[in-house]
DNA sequence: CCAATACTAAAGCGTTGGCTTTAGTATTGG
DNA sequence: CCAATACTAAAGCCAACGCTTTAGTATTGG
């Protein structure tokens, strides 16, 4: 599962992509009301949602004739460590240098 | 300076770029130093660096004929606090779908 | 001084990305 | 039953990306 997080990041690299995101964040909903808010085609949108399922933001579910997106929080969880992680290294190295004087 | 976290991400969504990073969280570098690892150009290092320096990820200054590359903990700083905000607005409606309950 | 070092600038090239349009399929309210 | 709804699949288009090569400039160790 690791070693994705660039696909996490590249997902939330598009301005609309964070947006949906954004929305997503307050609550699930359909693919025609994730839309909404955008002016383009509902495939462009299918298409951006492809691309935030692909990368574990977002999962997705079919009943009946509609599509219910929701976040998972899994994925936002992998891409918060990894920058926790980052500044953890970051930090430790600060303390190091801070010892030498 | 806010608004442009998905300069950050679309920043971290190239593997090399994400590389990088990781390498400079361990201490600033040269241009040539934060290359030597990937197999290209340094003309294509350079222009990621770039990216990341516009992105906010990263800062570089030059004395003599070396550049030497460091993180900006605040570009790292500002793309976490973005994971924390949707945690907190995932969580807060988790809360309410609680007490409805 | 001058060759080596460390970058930098610009042009070009194939691939991927974000969108559209068109033409579907599956589901359901009335 | 059937028209409206809610998506889906596929093709095409243009701009942005990631990389290369070539040809520089500025700095410095010896």
């Amino acid at each position: 599962m690791t070693g994705q997080v660039h696909r996490v990041f590249h997902a939330l690299g598009d301005p609309t992509r964070q947006a949906m995101v954004e929305r997503l964040s307050t609550g699930p909903m359909s693919v025609s009301g994730l839309a909404e808010p955008f002016a383009m085609s509902l495939a462009a949108v299918l298409q951006h949602l492809q691309i935030l399922e692909e990368s574990g933001l977002v999962r997705t579910e079919k009943l009946g004739r509609v599509r219910t997106c929701r976040i998972e929080p899994a994925g936002l969880a992998l891409a918060e460590a990894w920058f926790r992680e980052r500044r953890a290294l970051w930090e430790r190295r600060l303390d190091r240098l801070g010892k030498l004087l």
